[in-house]
RNA sequence: GUCCCCAUCGUCUAGUGGUUAGGACACCGGCCUUUCAAGCCGGCGACACGGGUUCGAGUCCCGUUGGGGAUGCCA
């Protein structure tokens, strides 16, 4: 057990994104990797845009993809006793200050030095101005040093930092009375005893404030990891309105966890020329020095593939379980947990890229009717229920009814086929098939001829041999 | 505008001064084959540009261009 200790620190204001699970991921990955501690703080400090319901969206989302914490969650809220103290202290040893300008008058400061062509930073007005708890309405800042670095040994970026002059004494407790952003990260990240602190690369220009905040308080600082950015197929940062961002969405869409975090894992982290990763490999590999620097875009085709590669190994039952939320959409009610769902499972493992296209690829073996008659089926009815095949199936019809239901296997059905073949002149294989196939799915594609027929049985295929042959009688009537 | 960061196939990336610049997804072709997949084999395809440093640069330095982030009493 090493004593490294990092968190995931989402603030409940919408639901759990990619950028943030992905953050997650790293740091749970990090700790567990390590041997260390992996804690979640829930940052409600803005208290206009959390919800409780976006809470419990992040936590749901986490434990779906399988990040267990072991501290937490923790919800900074809890903590504004202690918020407040350390601001109350800061401002006792004159390292904080009150600030009695408003926002209007500092728009319009701010305004005019931008458009003399300057820089904008706090113009420290209030900065010596002494105001006590009684000035009124009034923020509290930082005073930060006149000049000095404030820099650190990224884990990812490398050597980094700013100097002080160029900061400018930011806000760390609202008018309100609501501490800031930059002051609770840093002093929960104290408290909590945070050793690696790895967050999206969005946050990079604000660690020197925080570091600021960190010798304010004369804590000593953790080290900093900012991972890349991921940003959507267009190249720009990712958008809610465009791009596919919920993890939730995903969820539905039939992805696996176990695929959307390998996805995500590869995603500005890599190890070799490794690509799938189980969980237990994530934690076996995962390191900082495997993260790159250049921000990455998230590619929904390597998602599907990588899905793919996780449902065709996956546990019948996790299948099975994630297949429920499916089934709705593709059959009027969802199949027994019985022998013939496996089979129908385990015959599409190779062909389904989601859980979505799972359901709909069983549902063509479990459904109880086929018509050959509908919209759906006409395309392939036309195609190859030909009246040539007519034969070949009167056929292999009047041989498939002797056989019965102990009788009904791959074995006996190949028989039956080849003997049908041969007595019409060794027609391939296929040509017996495709028709057969589209008798008793309604459709072109299935499994193998052979399995497709064991999942759907006997009872079924025969009367659907028996319609498809009405079928073809008819169009050898009407073409005379 | 200012500050900061980034830059290898379309995409994710390997690469730590000497490589025919490798892998994966996607795409294209072939094999296999009763369909669709899967699998196997092959192909297409990149060091953004310009200067340096060096015997030698994708690798180091500078500049340009491009992209991104930050610049909140959001996180």
């Amino acid at each position: 057990m090493s004593n490294i200790r990092t968190r995931f620190a989402p603030s409940p204001t919408g639901f759990l994104h990619l950028g943030s699970a992905r953050t997650a991921l790293f740091n749970w990955a990090y700790a567990r990797h390590h041997g260390g501690t992996f804690v979640l703080r829930i940052e409600d400090t803005d208290r206009e845009r959390s919800t409780a319901e976006s809470e419990a969206g992040l936590i749901e989302g986490l434990q779906w993809l399988g990040l267990d914490w072991d501290e937490g969650p923790f919800r900074q809220s809890d903590r504004a006793d202690r918020h407040t103290a350390v601001i109350e202290q800061l401002l006792a040893e004159g390292k904080a200050y009150r600030c009695v300008c408003t926002r209007d008058e500092l728009e319009d400061r701010k305004q005019a030095v931008l458009e003399a062509g300057g820089k904008w930073t706090y113009d420290g007005r209030c900065r010596d101005a002494g105001h006590g708890p009684d000035c009124g309405e009034h923020t509290v800042r930082l005073r930060l040093p006149e000049e000095g670095m404030l820099g650190w040994d990224d884990l990812v970026f490398g050597p980094s930092g700013q100097d002080a002059s160029e900061i400018g004494d930011k806000i760390i407790r609202r008018s309100g009375g609501d501490p800031l952003f930059h002051l609770t990260v840093v002093v929960d990240d104290f408290d909590m005893g945070i050793t690696h602190v790895i967050r999206g690369a969005d946050h990079h220009p604000n660690t020197p404030f925080q570091i600021a905040i960190y010798e304010a308080m004369g804590a000593p600082l953790p080290h900093f990891a900012h991972v890349p950015l991921i940003v959507g197929p267009s190249g720009k940062k990712l958008s809610k309105r465009r791009d596919p961002v919920s993890i939730e969405a995903f969820r539905e869409q039939g992805y696996l966890p176990e695929g959307l975090r390998n996805w995500l894992v590869r995603l500005g982290w890599s190890h070799g020329d490794d690509e799938l990763f189980s969980r237990e490999e994530i934690i076996e590999k995962f390191d900082l020095d495997g993260v790159g620097r250049a921000s990455g875009q998230a590619d929904p085709d390597k998602l599907a593939w990588v899905n793919q590669q996780h449902i065709k190994d996956a546990p019948l039952d996790t299948l099975m379980a994630g297949l429920e939320a499916q089934w709705p959409k593709h059959l009027d009610k969802a199949p027994e947990h019985d022998e013939r769902l496996a089979l129908a499972i385990d015959l599409n493992r190779e062909r389904a890229k989601t859980l979505d296209e799972m359901a709909s690829l069983c549902a063509v073996l479990l459904r109880d009717e086929v018509d050959l008659r509908s919209e759906a089926s006409a395309k392939a009815v036309k195609k190859h229920l030909k009246v040539a095949a007519l034969p070949l199936v009167e056929s292999l019809y009047a041989a498939l009814s002797k056989l019965d239901v102990e009788e009904w296997s791959e074995s006996q059905l190949e028989s039956v086929f080849e003997a049908v073949a041969a007595h019409h002149d060794n027609v391939k294989l296929g040509k017996i098939a495709q028709p057969v196939r589209v008798a008793v799915t309604g459709g072109p594609i299935s499994p193998g001829i052979y399995e497709t027929m064991i999942v759907i049985g006997r009872s079924r295929c025969l009367p659907r041999l028996e319609r498809a042959i009405e079928v073809m009688r008819e169009r050898a009537e009407q073409a005379g």
